[in-house]
DNA sequence: AGCCAGGCTACCG
DNA sequence: CGGTAGCATGGC
């Protein structure tokens, strides 16, 4: 028996919230209770009407820009500068000293693209008024790519846009579900086809990639013990297929 | 030490 | 179109 590509979608879907269940994302900066003076990155599970406020929805924007090619850790470190310096607010980071901003996100790396970067997206979001942007605008802003332009509309913006990253591309190319050398839009429409237009479930969905590629595909060769591929099998008994 | 990180742009053929 | 060098820093 064999099992079609759409349901393999909604299945691994499935198996991934139960091994790991909802991830809380997008992760948002928060006062550190054991530490009044530092912050630190919280998540929410379950909690789907983040962001609710305009800097909220900001420093989603923000995080997507400083973690382009970079680990998460780094970038939490970038916002926590920016935090500290109040600047986790369009206005107040376009004030900013330009070396005191860059200073600022060097642990993100790229500082240098990175603080054009994200002046301009600054300046485009001050613009949208409050708008919701479309995809096509998002990316005409430059430094916003494919998979910026869908984190900000999904994460920040409460938009059902699947988001495909370098993690979903390896996992599902292993799994034998994607060819390694799709292009961004057909791996995304292929995701969408097969999943209701719902904005929980592409929020999980990537989150959970995330955190499944992390253990299973940061290092070569990739996903040795993966749990996922010995799933073909088991689905069938597991799901009464 | 060397590889990897929640990509993007510019430029090449 | 598809392919790729360069971009910067920190963690393991």
């Amino acid at each position: 028996m064999t099992i079609k590509k759409e349901d393999k979608i909604r299945l691994i879907y499935t198996k991934l919230y139960n091994l790991y269940g909802p991830q809380g994302w997008w992760p948002l900066l928060g006062v550190d209770v054991s530490n009044e003076n530092s912050v630190k990155m919280v998540h929410h599970p379950l909690n789907y009407d983040l962001p609710y406020t305009r800097n909220e929805t900001y420093e989603i924007i923000l995080g997507t820009i400083l973690t382009q090619n970079t680990a998460w850790t780094s970038a939490e470190i970038a916002l926590g500068n920016l935090k500290a310096l109040n600047a986790i607010n369009p206005e107040n980071l376009l004030d900013l000293d330009s070396e005191i901003f860059k200073q600022a996100i060097r642990p993100a790396g790229f500082l240098n693209q990175k603080s054009v970067y994200i002046k301009g997206v600054t300046k485009y979001y001050i613009e949208l008024d409050g708008k919701i942007p479309t995809r096509k605008e998002l990316l005409e802003v430059r430094g916003v790519g494919d998979e910026t332009a869908d984190s900000i509309l999904l994460y920040a913006f409460k938009q059902p846009e699947f988001v495909v990253d370098t993690y979903t591309k390896r996992i599902f190319s292993n799994i034998g579900l994607i060819d390694c050398n799709d292009n961004y839009i057909k791996i995304k429409n292929l995701f969408e086809t097969h999943l209701s237009s719902d904005l929980i479930i592409y929020n999980e969905y990537h989150a959970l990639i995330v955190n499944h590629a992390k253990k299973y595909y940061s290092r070569k060769p990739y996903g040795v013990n993966d749990p996922l591929l010995t799933f073909k099998k088991k689905l069938i008994n597991e799901y009464k297929l």
